[in-house]
DNA sequence: GAACAAACAGTCAAGACTGTCTTTTTGTGG
DNA sequence: CCACAAAAAGACAGTCTTGACTGTTTGTTC
């Protein structure tokens, strides 16, 4: 019913890997790191677009425009395909976060700011791609010892990432809780997200929750510190009505 | 990989159709629709046991105890089938929701209790099917066709419910974003239960956002209301380290 | 440049899944 | 009791997927 249609052949072959200028010929180090960057790239845009159910190594080694023995030599079995590109997709997700963290400006670390971001990175492509990792890692025990590790790992990192941009301080009781929270409600969001485009509602949702939030910390935050708030909007939330409308990458 | 063995064969005939004591004849209408009940159940039972891509139309008349025949004779296709099962899980979700709603007495609907029920819920066994059907819509046109109206009637109506349980008022500003987030926030907690227990976490993160939703709707109230309690539980927050463990049902 | 190993290509067999078809059983109406 | 239709059972064909296998090309090393 998914309509396993072939893949359109070869739209890219873009990774090409650099011959030497004398000899033409190519290394072989190159050569094995080309072909397997290839197919993990391929592996992660099928489950993207296909899905876990329609993600077969015959799709991917097509969409990769390699042969099937190629990928067979790299990769011995479908599981060996998997793990490498749950790995690959981590280290992915990994560095889209800290490209993302970096392209925001000390200065404009606003709290809806900083929501804005995390909802952008939680309902992109490379989201659906973890989302489909994780749903099919519910059903399969062997993908899900692989999945689980990584998971905890990125999480962990997106959570300090999260902490430090809203400037957030976790000594404060209810605070790491807090951080939490938002980062299931965009995990939830990123959720609604695949059944259309749900970008009005969400940015409505983040501009309420920014107030919500900035109100929350500051009153854990004025409790036991000095009453001076550190961050740049205080009590009164800044830019009441605004609607920070996250650029939305169409699929 | 999902080492795709042969179902155990038929563990529970279960809804067994009830016979005329005289004749010991069971009508077709009586046979029809316990047959199609059973493959209905079967096939969501298989959808939280194995994922989607492990609900094969075989496990599904084999989990129902029912051959393939009478399967292929009730749901010609495949799509019928799933159709039929969004249909039917809808129902099941509705029908949990309002008997959750119901045992819920009146004078315990705390916003912790509240938030509680809710967790409850979308951590289930039922929330897992709903999610490998979202996910599966994604990337399967004639599935989201089906999927999306169904989830959005439910999700209105548990939209509804919750504004009514936490006696919010929508007309203030930011509560109607407020309920919502607290739902997305909840599909969130579903979803990272799903790569293991997550309870503990969990209950924490909702201590912390009832704490947070109940100063949030109180602001919110006396904003455009009558001006008592400005910022009530700003110093002490009501119940400060109860940790209202939802019941967590293993799977 | 010759020998060796890695990389690459493509075919094949076994199994699984869907959907069609034929046959048998069961209920219903006359 | 009989004729007919619905229900149930099971065999079968066609397609797809996986991984093993054989053969060819390319890089490296002595």
């Amino acid at each position: 019913m998914p309509a396993p249609q072939v893949a359109e052949p070869v739209t890219e072959p873009a990774t090409e890997p650099a011959a030497d200028p004398a000899t033409g010929r190519v290394p072989q180090g190159e050569r094995t790191r080309a072909m397997r960057a290839r197919l993990l790239e391929a592996c992660v845009d099928v489950l993207v677009e296909r899905g876990w159910a329609g993600t077969s190594t015959t799709v991917v080694s097509q969409r990769a425009g390699v042969s099937r023995g190629a990928q067979l030599h790299h990769f011995p079995s479908k599981t060996d395909l998997v793990v490498a590109a749950v790995e690959h997709l981590t280290a992915v997700r990994r560095e889209e976060l800290t490209s993302a963290v970096a392209a925001l400006p000390a200065e404009a670390r606003s709290t809806r700011a900083v929501l804005g971001l995390l909802a952008e990175l939680f309902t992109g492509p490379v989201f659906a791609a973890a989302l489909e990792l994780w749903v099919a890692a519910r059903s399969d025990a062997a993908l899900l010892e692989v999945v689980t590790p990584f998971e905890r790992h990125l999480g962990r990192e997106t959570h300090r990432f999260t902490v430090e941009l809203l400037g957030a301080d976790e000594e404060q009781p209810g605070v790491r809780e807090l951080v939490q929270a938002t980062l299931d409600l965009v995990r939830g969001l990123g959720l609604a997200q695949t059944l259309g485009d749900d970008s009005a509602r969400r940015a409505r949702i983040l501009d309420q929750w920014a107030l919500t939030l900035d109100a929350a910390l500051a009153r854990t935050d004025t409790r036991t510190r000095t009453g001076t708030r550190t961050g740049t909007d205080g009590a009164a939330p800044a830019r009441p009505d605004i609607h920070w409308t996250d650029s939305q990458e169409t699929r």
